[in-house]
DNA sequence: AGACATATGTAATAGCCACTTACTTTGGCA
DNA sequence: TGCCAAAGTAAGTGGCTATTACATATGTCT
């Protein structure tokens, strides 16, 4: 029915759905050779198109990888979700749990996870790349205000869970650029991340 | 005497200097346009050579980005070590500053802060880069020592810089990259930088 | 001083890429 | 059924990286 396999012809004229394979492959290239060691061109070719193909569905390539971005932004706020909801409650295991996740995320899809960020210039000016980010945020703080004692002004929310971004996010780039002096085991990183989570919170 | 004016032909045939030229008009390229805004050929013209030229100096292009990544971690260093040694002795004074100097360097060099670290696939293996790094985590672990009670075991000094490091590390990108939720004015960045040397720090 | 080797420049070129234009095929719908 | 819009193709433009063959300047040795 569908004809899917890389850099094998059709046999329909059209696709069927070029669009979305386009995605994925590029999201696939990503991982393979990084945001800028892959061509439009070679997606095509894995996608048994012609090279021009592609600019029937997007206006040019800064828009496709702008979609990959997106649909990673999507995965890992559901994930964040999922983690949340399976460890709330637990005092600090939700902001824990999420920490690991947001690491977790950047290990499995490095090349999506530095596109969701650092892609280019202006990159953060888009405003649906924004959003989608503020709704990931969103969790953090929720977990981070079930946790603190009632009353807690909304700055004060805002700021903690600031930090804790800014933490993880500073750990998940260090390590997936290799930038990390010596490797953290995946216990060494659930003590460190339970370690900052507890002292970022508590007073 | 010497011709350095952007896009003007030389007059005489041989440059003088055309490597060391070539790395200071792709820094500023870099800020100008981002690590992939811009063409060799671009820093050609704007030295006013053939786009062959260059190639007289460098194998290839990621060999010129790889030396302005390069001097930007040897520009860093040195001002951490100015910052380092301007607050040392006065508490967590100095582990404040240097995570201050950080964001500051990130904030003023966004091009070559982001090169110097995810450059590309396979950047984290460079030798030469991962020893200049070291260099500047060494300052730190180094004031971090300085702050802990005598007897600390290393694997806790290196424990504390790390999560030094991910956190500043973090708060830069996150700033550069637009992804703050809001933005910080340098009162609140230095007292966030303050609370959380304190709270990593401390016991 | 003269001559040669080497360093450093140029012009021309190959191969790839992003993107456009003009044309073709196909599927859906009136 | 016939027609139109959607989605494909082939061919072409201009730019980029990098190479090759060639030109010119620099310095060193006698």
């Amino acid at each position: 029915m569908e004809q899917t396999t890389d850099k094998a012809p059709r046999t329909q004229y059209h696709h069927g759905d070029l669009r979305a394979h386009l995605i994925e492959t590029v999201r696939i290239l990503v991982e393979e050779k990084g945001a800028d060691g892959f061509s439009i061109s070679e997606a095509a070719r894995r996608a048994g198109v012609s090279s021009a193909a592609p600019y029937k569905h997007f206006n040019d390539r800064a828009e496709i990888v702008r979609e990959v971005a997106m649909a990673g932004i999507e995965r890992m706020r559901q994930q964040m979700d999922e983690a949340a909801k399976a460890a709330s409650g637990d005092d600090l295991a939700a902001i824990t749990a999420l920490g690991l996740l947001y690491a977790k995320f950047a290990r499995t899809e490095p090349g999506v996870f530095r596109l969701m960020f650092g892609l280019t210039k202006g990159h953060g000016q888009d405003p649906e790349l924004r959003e989608k980010g503020h709704g990931c945020f969103e969790i953090v703080k929720r977990e981070v205000r079930a946790v603190m004692r009632e009353g807690t002004p909304d700055a004060e929310i805002e700021r903690r869970s600031m930090m804790l971004h800014m933490f993880v996010h500073g750990h998940a780039f260090l390590e997936i650029d290799g930038k990390h002096d010596v490797e953290l085991t995946d216990e060494q990183e659930a003590m460190i991340m339970a370690d900052i989570s507890r002292r970022i919170i508590r007073d």
